[in-house]
DNA sequence: AGCTTAATGTTGTCAGTGTCAACACTGGAG
DNA sequence: CTCCAGTGTTGACACTGACAACATTAAGCT
């Protein structure tokens, strides 16, 4: 219980900034954010974010790349832990995990599709986007390898496995969107089967395969 | 020549509005776009737009749904111009048509895909995606029937089947996000050769195959 | 300790914006 | 011709992003 009101220095307000942004984009999207807004959430005069923002992109700009950094863990973790060298599995376990931090993350992951923020990209977010793309782009190009749509060209397939997280997530997470498909069926089951028209498991060896369907959620 | 600059009334400002919000958008993002400016865009005082658009995010609403109109046309008549009855053949062709459109009006596709303006959707909006989606589900649905993944549940299908074309046209339309792919190819190719992966043509009878390559891009 | 200085927060201000209300002009229906 | 609904204007208000000048704090240096 924090009594006193005068912290002149609030301590973690960088910090605090991002996930009350965050809260906001969430509940009432990101139009209604404003810095101002959030200053008096917590307490602050009206223009002390700018002491860690210098605009209001640049508020946006920290969010995106907070969120390609946790959605390239995500996306590793994912990888990392089907605890398989198999191609197919990994990139498929690339696909859910991407779907899964997307659905669980909504304001980020709308702070790394904004494109008004992606417009003017800081050389910082671009490295950041990079990394994430050499991550994901190998994993495609190793299924390819193996096999998969080995005919069609390697930009075609890349932008083909791109789009099915993005579209679906991008369609999943709007309520307006949402009506282009029927009613709902369970979060996980979906993710799972969408994915696997993407990167099919068919071919893989049965006892090969990991036993997703028991894997909890993470993040 | 229009010498006289005193119209008292514009004579079709509405329209003029969108359009001039639609180039806006397409030059520098929708967080850009202010009534003001486009007021004084058109030579108009500033709060003329609001006698046609009661509030900014009526004005984006406005632009939705002249998207969504469009595209629904746009997928239509591609899939109209094959000539074909058969499934796969319209369903790729509305494919590449939806892909297209979106690339050639980003704005429209922005405001089409805007969360913000999702959020607070209109009746005459809702209707309007109810329009387009009841067109795409029985087109997808008809490929199922004749034999695409009919063993994959159709919310499946759907979600999958709307998610490359909007996941391409967002990776595509984004500078940003463009780093995710390799350097680019011919974008009537791209746009063919990733449909296809959704819906293939493999088992088409070769003679029922339209010649998709030669056909001008529309609008 | 005391001093200095950079980091952080505050106050005040300015231009730009969305929105509303009150008013002005126009063209068309009756 | 008259009236009036539609359309454009003017003026105002609250809010916002952004900046500059100032205040307070923390942390290091000697």
């Amino acid at each position: 219980m924090k009594i006193q009101k005068k912290n002149y220095h609030h301590g973690n307000l960088a910090e605090a900034i991002l996930l009350r942004a965050a809260e906001i984009i969430d509940e009432r999207g990101i139009e209604a954010l404003s810095l101002r807004s959030v200053a008096r959430d917590l307490d602050v005069s009206h223009s002390a974010p700018n002491r860690h923002f210098k605009s209001k992109t640049d508020l946006l700009s920290a969010l995106a790349l907070d969120g390609w950094l946790k959605v390239r863990d995500a996306t590793l973790s994912a990888a990392e832990a089907t605890g398989s060298s198999n191609p197919h599995i990994r990139l498929n376990a690339m696909g859910r995990g991407y779907l899964r931090w997307a659905l669980n993350n909504r304001a980020l992951f709308r702070a790394i599709n904004h494109p008004d923020v992606n417009r003017q990209a800081s050389d910082e977010l671009s490295e950041a986007v990079d990394n994430f793309s050499d991550i994901v782009q190998s994993a495609i190009e190793a299924t390819r390898r193996a096999g998969r749509h080995a005919d069609t060209p390697l930009t075609v397939l890349t932008i083909f496995t791109n789009a099915v997280p993005i579209g679906a997530a991008t369609v999943l997470s709007d309520p307006l969107l949402a009506r282009l498909m029927p009613a709902d069926m369970d979060q996980e089951a979906l993710i799972a089967q969408v994915v696997d028209l993407v990167v099919p498991l068919s071919n893989v060896e049965a006892e090969e395969r990991p036993a997703f369907a028991s894997s909890p959620a993470s993040l």
